[in-house]
DNA sequence: TTTAGCACTTGAGTATGTCGAGTGCTAAAA
DNA sequence: TTTTAGCACTCGACATACTCAAGTGCTAAA
């Protein structure tokens, strides 16, 4: 455990560093503290901090910056939980605008004012009902040989896509087909309709068109569509004023991780209910070790639970960013509460 | 006019510059010329070119750089203009796939095969008819208070948002509306329906309802969605790997302008139905002084034209470069067309 | 008209020195 | 026992000076 200088000396460091970015040293440090011993004192106690692995130099005559320990110890021990600055919270609730007609324009706002607020890179997840279940698929011709396919869920999800309809096929036998894969597979869970569809509703419709993998094609990119576009990122530019390191090649390599949605999805999901720090190599890709990631989730009730996260430098003002997200947590989740409330329960 | 000679310099220096990046001395081109002659040789030739603007130092001692007027010359004469590589062209035509379903499909598909091949960063554009028309509105009860709004035009495009009902309005409603914005505007051109939008059809609607502004918000984002959405750019991230400026702010700037689609019609429309080529500052936004940009049309008969383009480094390989866009544009009015065929006139 | 030769220019790289910020350690002061 | 002043030391940042190689322009001879 630290005694209360080193606490208070640790704390100094961090801030110190985040606003300048430069290491800092003793005789600055004396200047910083609000008890007034001299360098050399001081020199003493991050002799100790460094043993413990707190803070660490560049060089052996460098000024002292935050390890991922330290940074962790900061975070765990010396941040005033309870600061979240006023105006960010003023900002927060007055910049979702009214007029929302889907969900996902919510969250996808979300991100990107997230962004904005941390000038970091953002992701915001829809929140997640357990058991989502196929409603129903709807066709809607619409002439000039198209048609629209319609996916509904339980929960209120729609996704849709139009196709054309080769031109050996008639309307007819669609119409046939899409009543039997609605009586066979609404009210399944998603996950079960995706099989279903792959594996024994091809041979029941075979009855019915002699060709049905074109079609069966079309659930089935509507169905994994519903099931993965869950995720939206905000500030994805925002990456290229932290990412210290300029090489193409790693700025290609993080772009394409925020773009396999499959992978973030793990990082993300966090340990528990409150807001998570993940500093350095805490975060299990390796990509990303000079990055820190706060996440949180948002409970809609039961509407299930989403999640936001924002990714930024380790050197990052960790107390206000957990301060926003921290806030930003509540806020949507009231958003979305609202949302629901005025559509569903009436 | 200049000296067979001279040609063979300047072309030599434009093939040695962008291989290697490094400016041209007198030396290495010497041993690089068909015709043997003498440094000294070079030197004079050199400044000549020089004097002409189509050559230029980085330093009093250095080698010599094409200007831009070098690589409009080395454009205009000394490329062979019929060298498409035979393994590209093949790439090409085997790289769509056969299973599509929407145009947009295969001209977002384009985008990305293009900067694959290119490693560059491209664009294309669906094929635009000049005189697109409303075909009508649907309205598609979801259940769950939700209802998925469509639009089609008579050229086949579709356009679909999903929102929910207001809790102060009931479908009767909404059916009149439809009804009356049907039969005001189906078959009038895109433009001219989105200023009957905001004029007069909400006095219209107040007979039916009374907030329309929730509902005629809907169409309008429809519509301004089917009329801008006609851009694709593939190779986003390539753009990180030779834009030699590693400066963030550059960057974001840079990557700003490719999600404003309005901005980039500009510099995209090709002055001529051939194979276009611009280069530097030849391009009006001075972003994209250091870049060049090959732009081509393709032609799908009646059903309109529309534009595929290259963006990469003025220090690019026309000829290669230049090749695979023409290949492309062929295989892309093939394809559509094909599509077109198969699906329209049976 | 071409070429060889030469003086000149320049950036890149390397060695050298100075300066300031920072450190660890020690011995004296508190 | 804790704190402090002092001092020798280290290191990066910066500047200067020098060399080297690549390249140039120009001139005079071939």
């Amino acid at each position: 455990m630290l005694t209360q200088r080193q606490n208070a000396i640790l704390q100094a460091i961090e801030r110190q560093y985040t606003d300048t970015g430069q290491p800092v040293g003793s005789k600055v440090l004396a200047t910083l503290l609000p008890v007034k011993v001299s360098s050399a004192t001081i020199r003493n106690e991050m002799a100790e901090l460094e043993e413990q692995g707190l803070i660490s130099k560049e060089h052996s005559s460098s000024g002292r910056v935050p390890s991922t320990k330290g940074y962790r110890y900061y975070v765990d021990h010396l941040l005033d939980q309870q600061a979240v600055d006023a105006s960010d919270v003023a900002i927060i609730q007055n910049s979702f605008g009214t007029n929302f007609h889907k969900i996902d324009e919510i969250v996808s706002q979300s991100a990107d004012i997230l962004s904005n607020l941390t000038s970091f890179t953002t992701f915001t997840l829809k929140p997640e009902q357990k058991d989502i279940r196929l409603s129903g698929f709807r066709l809607v011709p619409l002439g000039n040989h198209q048609v629209m396919a319609i996916l509904v869920t339980d929960s209120g999800e729609v996704e849709s896509q139009t196709f054309a309809i080769p031109p050996d096929m008639n309307t007819d036998e669609l119409e046939s087909v899409i009543r039997l894969i609605n009586d066979q597979l609404a009210g399944l869970p998603l996950r079960e309709v995706l099989q279903r569809l792959q594996q024994d509703i091809p041979m029941r419709v075979m009855h019915y068109m002699h060709s049905p993998n074109g079609v069966l094609d079309i659930f089935d990119n509507i169905l994994s569509h519903a099931s993965s576009e869950r995720f939206f990122v905000g500030g994805r530019m925002n990456l290229l004023g932290f990412s210290h390191n300029n090489d193409p090649r790693v700025l290609q390599a993080l772009y394409g991780l925020l773009d396999k949605n499959e992978n973030l999805a793990d990082f993300l999901d966090p340990q528990n209910d409150d807001v998570n720090v993940l500093i350095g190599n805490e975060i299990s890709n390796k990509l990303l070790k000079d990055f820190s990631l706060i996440t949180a989730t948002y409970d809609v009730d039961q509407y299930g639970k989403g999640i936001i996260a924002v990714l930024g430098p380790t050197r990052m003002p960790y107390s206000r960013t957990i301060g926003i997200v921290s806030a930003f947590r509540q806020e949507l989740a009231r958003q979305l509460l609202e949302y629901y409330h005025r559509y569903y329960d009436q």
